[in-house]
RNA sequence: UGGGGUAUCGCCAAGCGGUAAGGCAACGGAUUCUGAUUCCGUCAGGCGCAGGUUCGAAUCCUUCUACCCUAGCCA
């Protein structure tokens, strides 16, 4: 049976509910002004960069909400500015939407579609009177927009309509020069909101379409072009960021004043989102892929879907973040914390537990057989018991962490430390004996004595272990690797402040790469097959837990079989006060 | 300055005249072969400020304040 239309899918639960949802209610329920139609909105991005997380809590609301009340959503490509689109980001948007898992199925469109519905909507406004061909200059516009006091001024306001009718012609054939004229909506010099003062709805550019290639010269801005859009594909709800609220008057007139063939579309505003030690607007982060200041747009580090990726973030930890952060009109600036908790979350259920030594230092058993080894099985997934085990290798030499030895431990300390004893994860109860250190006094060796009653990590006489459990990998079972650790791209909070420049609070260790990790020897296996993978950077790369250590996942850009490379994606939490 | 918005815990956020949900963070504690996870507990005598209406106000009214957006032939 199909789902009866605009019914909520879900039941309603006070949690998910918002304003936009409460408007849709109202609007969808009997006596709303869009009672019996299907819910239907669009996600319109302008095809000049990369989708980055601000915009997947738009395409949360966008697709998430006519989902939730079993209706559709268009994807389509505002691409009505030829001097800025490319077709270059086309597909990298739609790879970006559907690894998010959301679907336009078969209504994709693009602006620049309607372009000839535009012209015939201009020209039934000019014989309506409402429109007015304007041959002020850029700069004489600017000086006759008028200003709090002043109304604006336009000498040709009152054009003859056939003369608006035979000059627009002219712009649309080519015979008039870029910036001598532009269409106006004639509504109203005097008011407060400028959007209405006689707002240019067309623009001549001599610039080729990336799609229309030269077929036009003049092209309809996106005050007249999105609301013609929106109204053409019979949407409903046409959902968008706060900026565009004092646009609305104008979405409306535009709306109202030309014979469009549906219902009319009601625009909603919503704030867009922030988070705090990263930048969101696309100049800003242009600037830093352009600048060098990251390797690209899909630098792990950019809050892009492609550099979120890159760096380990699921699709399904994003949308959950994107759920969990609410939706309304205050202007918020999320904690990072906020994104980190939900990527952990979902790496929690899903990731491989391996062991991996970041920071290598030799712990030698020195009561072990020289030349002796021997297999253990552990988990993969401790909250996951169905995702099996997997053996790793033990013998006399071994890597562990650097942290993990301290000479003279400080307070709590429960790792290694001369005379204490701890347990080597799925192997040995060891008892440290002391360390090896070089001429600079650095430790360069780690000692310690295995209790062979305690194979598997369980001592035989049942005696509780104080120390903590260490991750370690075997010397003579392991791979080399390039590890990347990342944080955040700017030491302030807030870098977008007004009276800041970005670019002096970005934090200098945002990267830090370390060469000579060890990780087991089964990553390899994995690796190799990675490497036949054809579609590395449209999804998301084998992703592990390096116990004790972080999550972490191979960089799908520069990772190989015989050098991995590991992105941490995110920490764990450290809950060891010092 | 004109116009448009927004103010509820450190960060989000519900609340729509009946006596402050929830999440994140933080902090305790329990369990744990990851100082992780999980689990339990604590966390606004108060809703930007000041008045007013009301039996009762975060919710209604008035003044004020702070912050954001906007004044492209960008979207």
């Amino acid at each position: 049976m199909a789902p009866e239309i605009n019914a909520p899918v879900t039941e309603e639960v006070a949690e998910n509910t918002n304003f936009i949802y409460n408007f849709i209610k109202e609007d969808t329920a009997p006596g709303g002004q869009y009672e019996g139609l299907q819910v239907h909105t669009r996600f319109p991005p302008e095809p000049n960069g990369y989708l980055h997380i601000g915009h997947c809590k738009a395409l949360c609301i966008d697709f998430g909400m006519a989902e939730r009340f079993n209706g559709i959503c268009n994807l389509r490509m505002d691409d009505t500015n030829p001097a800025k689109e490319d077709t270059e980001y086309v597909d990298a948007i739609k790879q970006d939407i559907h690894w998010l898992g959301f679907d336009w199925e078969d209504r994709f469109y693009y602006g620049s579609d309607y372009f000839e519905k535009d012209y015939e909507y201009a020209i039934e406004l000019i014989k309506k009177g409402l429109a007015y061909v304007c041959e002020l200059s850029p700069e004489e516009f600017r000086l006759n927009r008028g200003d709090t006091e002043h109304p604006a001024v336009s000498p040709y306001r009152d054009r003859p309509i056939e003369e608006n009718l035979e000059l627009f012609e002219k712009m649309k054939n080519g015979e008039i020069e870029e910036g001598k004229m532009t269409l106006r909506a004639k509504i109203d010099l005097e008011s407060g909101n400028f959007n209405m003062r006689d707002p240019v709805i067309y623009r001549i550019r001599f610039i080729n379409h990336h799609r229309q290639g030269n077929k036009w010269c003049i092209f309809p801005m996106y005050d007249f072009a999105h609301p013609i859009q929106d109204a053409l594909e019979g949407i409903t709800h046409s959902l968008c960021s706060l900026e565009y609220e004092e646009h609305r008057p104008l979405y409306d007139w535009v709306v109202n004043n030309v014979s469009i063939p549906y219902h009319k579309p009601r625009q909603i505003e919503f704030a867009r989102l922030g988070i705090d030690h990263t930048v969101m607007s696309k100049r800003k982060l242009r600037q830093l892929v352009e600048e060098g200041y990251v390797s690209g747009w899909d630098d792990p580090r950019m809050p892009t879907l492609c550099g979120l990726r890159r760096r380990g973030y699921t699709a399904k930890s994003i949308r959950t973040f994107c759920d969990s952060i609410g939706v309304a009109k205050n202007s918020a600036v999320i904690e990072y914390a906020e994104l980190e908790r939900c990527l952990r979350d979902d790496l929690n259920q899903i990731a491989e537990r391996t062991m991996a030594v970041i920071h290598p230092v030799k712990l030698t058993v020195t009561n072990y057989p020289e030349g002796q080894s021997e297999e253990f099985e552990v988990e993969n997934n401790p909250v996951d018991p169905s995702q099996g085990t997997h053996k790793i290798t033990f013998s006399k030499n071994l890597w562990m962490e650097a942290d993990d030895f301290m000479e003279e431990p400080i307070p709590k300390y429960k790792r290694m430390f001369p005379g204490n004893e701890v347990r080597l994860k799925g192997a040995y109860l060891v008892t440290c004996t002391g360390c090896k250190k070089d001429e600079n006094g650095n430790v360069v060796e780690v000692l310690c004595e295995y209790d062979p009653e305690s194979r598997g990590g369980n001592p035989a006489d049942g005696r509780k272990v104080k120390g903590a459990t260490i991750h370690w990998v075997d010397t003579e079972n392991c791979a080399d690797a390039e590890v990347r650790l990342y944080d955040n791209l700017f030491l302030d909070p807030q870098p977008d402040g007004a009276d800041k420049n970005f670019l002096d609070c970005m934090n200098p260790d945002s990267l830090v790469v370390l060469r000579n990790c060890k990780v087991e020897k089964s990553l390899v296996e994995i690796a190799k097959k990675y490497d036949e993978d054809e579609n590395r950077s449209g999804e998301n790369a084998p992703t592990f837990q390096f116990m004790r250590v972080g999550f972490f996942c191979l960089d799908n850009k520069d990772s190989r079989a015989d050098h991995l490379v590991f992105n941490r994606s995110v920490s764990l939490k450290d809950g060891f006060k010092k």
